[in-house]
DNA sequence: CCGATCGTCAACCGTTTGGTTGAATATGCC
DNA sequence: GGCATATTCAACCAAACGGTTGACGATCGG
């Protein structure tokens, strides 16, 4: 499978990945600490962080003992233009981007 | 799974299906012209349908003996909007979109 | 050096997925 | 009615998935 879009997919239609994805939003974090909030064992969050590595959708460095992982957006990139062909057709998400737009604008994420 | 977003990835996870949505991009199709172009059986392809109308991403209408299949937006919106989460903090994609943007109000698609 | 911690590996298990084939169900046409 | 066309259903299969447990290799702290 040489295509690129299939695995990020795949990756981004488990909740518990989806639910990971989100942590790593606010903060890099080691595997340790991903795994804390969920009643799984910290292997298969292992196998859940090894998916998402292999989507390119996190990396993940070793430093010391501790393994920090760390969003990666270009995959979400890639991923997120070829859905947009399909709502091109409809204007609602245009007006939805536009707000998107201003309020990122108005309101710029603090470092 | 109460999740109406893991089935929607589930289902662009695949190229098939993908290939399958693009085809529906540019018209409504039969389920017999869908299979064509594959090198599977009918029963693959409606098998693959079944699963993009689990996921919402398209509709199916039966005329007569013909099943017309139809893209279904809404679904690539929600997913869509997801994934602009991840993306928001870097630049780069406001660009690309304000390029679409011009594209799009410079060369309307026509009816 | 020793014990605790961090993370992965390997083997295993039940379920889901993506495909096949052949039969079944509608529907349209003559 | 009878035949061809359109689509799904049912049973089956191999492979992939999501989880478990237990052992293992690194690394930190005393």
């Amino acid at each position: 499978m040489t295509d690129a879009l299939s695995p990020v997919f795949a990756a981004l239609a488990d909740p518990t990945r989806r639910a990971i994805l989100s942590m790593l939003l606010e903060d890099d974090m080691a595997v340790t600490d991903v795994a804390e909030p969920f009643q799984m064992s910290l292997a298969a969050i292992s196998k859940h962080l090894q998916v998402l590595a292999d989507a390119h959708l996190i990396t993940r460095e070793k430093r010391g003992r501790v393994i920090w992982c760390k969003l990666e957006p270009d995959a979400f990139r890639a991923a997120s233009v070829w859905m947009q062909g399909f709502g091109q057709f409809e204007p609602v998400d245009l007006d939805a981007f536009e707000r998107f737009l201003e309020t990122e604008l108005t309101d710029p994420p603090e470092d």
